[in-house]
DNA sequence: AAAAAATATGCAACTTAGTTGCAATTTTAA
DNA sequence: TTAAAATTGCAACTAAGTTGCATATTTTTT
């Protein structure tokens, strides 16, 4: 992945992937430290290789909660169109929803472009209910 | 307003909603410092008095841009369906696309119980097309 | 395999949205 | 008009994310 996205191959990059590719939920800056646990890597650095990987298109920036972004891999998403997160509210879990497609809003009128939709729903996860 | 919501009637209180209906798009804590100008409040004033507000339900935090949350009248939106937003990637400004009604998203499966649905769109807007 | 070029990393210091505690002020009800 | 209840402003704080720079690692070149 990396090598064909021509980012150098260093073990930041492949522990940061890593720990996204054996999760099925974005996860924050904090949320990957923790999970590399005492082999984690400067904050700095999360940040820096998150963008990297984001840049070249591994890597989809998916929303904010308590004030810090998420990332997941782009996987499931197309460039435009990434499947509904939804997040209880009680328990602060986020779940990926693919299997729900939503249909990507036309343009409504007016010469509007629209080139991402995301959507975030909120309530109750079953465990929760 | 204020009265029926049984919140006291301060100046501060008043000069923001007035804010927020003079407008048609979502606003930031800073946005409306800007558009009270000299008259302002102290920043901690402002974000207590949208905390109320939103408490009695005459407003709704929309979403969150550039790191800050963005707060609109609840006009137009039911509890749970909030009508899209859309923001310009190339001028930033946002447009809220009442015109569109997106339909809720049934629960999937799994006792997920959804209080609350957001659109975002991300795109160009008419005069940066 | 060694050296040079290109890029990544860690640290410290910084930025900024939003929060908290507290004393002083304003609003409301009695 | 006075007391109770709630709001305001200030200063200090929190925490996510950023920036500059010196050092370390990866890749390419020789």
């Amino acid at each position: 992945m990396l090598k064909t996205a021509k980012l150098y191959c260093t073990k930041g990059r492949v522990a940061i992937l890593k720990v996204l590719m054996k999760t099925d939920k974005p996860l924050s800056q904090e949320q990957i430290a923790r999970r590399l646990g005492k082999k984690s890597f400067d904050k700095v650095t999360i940040y820096r290789t998150l963008e990297s990987l984001l840049k070249v298109g591994l890597l989809h920036k998916v929303f904010i909660d308590k004030r810090a972004w998420h990332f997941e891999l782009a996987d499931n998403c197309t460039e435009s169109q990434c499947h509904p997160h939804f997040t209880c509210t009680h328990c602060g879990s986020t779940h990926c929803l693919t299997e729900i497609s939503l249909p990507m809003a036309g343009s409504p009128h007016k010469g509007f472009v629209i080139h991402r939709q995301q959507v975030r729903l909120e309530g109750l996860c079953p465990t929760c209910t």
